[in-house]
DNA sequence: ATGTTAATTAACACAAGCGTTAATTACAAA
DNA sequence: TTTGTAATTAACGCTTGTGTTAATTAACAT
């Protein structure tokens, strides 16, 4: 089964905490490798590599500036992850999940009152 | 860095297109786990774990019935990544990337002649 | 030239993901 | 009780992901 489609290939990209952390700093403005590793408790080069996966995704780009690599967000994988998501919008306006029922009948309760 | 948060867990799952597609079929309707397994060119032990994943992620429910287990779509994650994603609507809106500026530059030129 | 800074690559270790076949559990039906 | 069906678990192998430290590349600055 083919596991290299763009669509796996971004969702496995935003299935990591520090890889999502990036990407929301850099929803705020582009900036250096450097400064986006700064926040983490991590090594430079693991760093490296999780940008190193959001830019093979597509959901990041790099472009250099003397020895600065400015990255930047890339919005189309992540259109494409909306997309995805609306074919469920269907199913999670109308059905209710097992919480969700728990939820409702508690506040039929506090209702009662 | 926690890597066991259900984003994670929600986008880790859908990373793989045979999830994705058990959960398009189970978006027409609740079934059994050898029905999922049809289609795949995959034992069925490999989808078995494939819908484990899914459920683990809270996207599905297995509920037991004799013998057979019906597996059904559980809709929460899904409205999660859909409010994740959500978050990003202002650049994908406003921003373009290299691919859509692109095809500016051809329609401008198409609009010239 | 030399040193400093930004970033990546190399080499390694370890855990997790994904698939297989064979064995096992749980239930139904004959 | 035996047989068949649904599904999972066991045991294994292979690949990928994630982190480390040390070494390297690339560019600037003195």
């Amino acid at each position: 089964m083919d596991r290299t489609d763009p669509l796996s290939a971004t969702f496995s990209a935003l299935a990591h905490p520090a890889r999502r952390a990036i990407l929301a700093r850099l929803a705020e403005g582009g900036t250096t490798v450097n400064v986006l590793a700064e926040p983490f408790d991590m090594s430079l080069p693991a760093v490296s590599r999780h940008i190193k996966v959001l830019e093979r995704a597509g959901l990041i780009q790099q472009e250099k500036n003397a020895q600065y690599r400015r990255c930047t967000v890339n919005a189309a994988p992540l259109r494409a992850v909306a997309s995805w998501t609306e074919q469920y919008r269907p199913i999670w306006e109308t059905r209710l999940d097992a919480m969700e029922r728990c939820l409702m009948a508690l506040t039929e309760n506090l209702d009662d009152r």
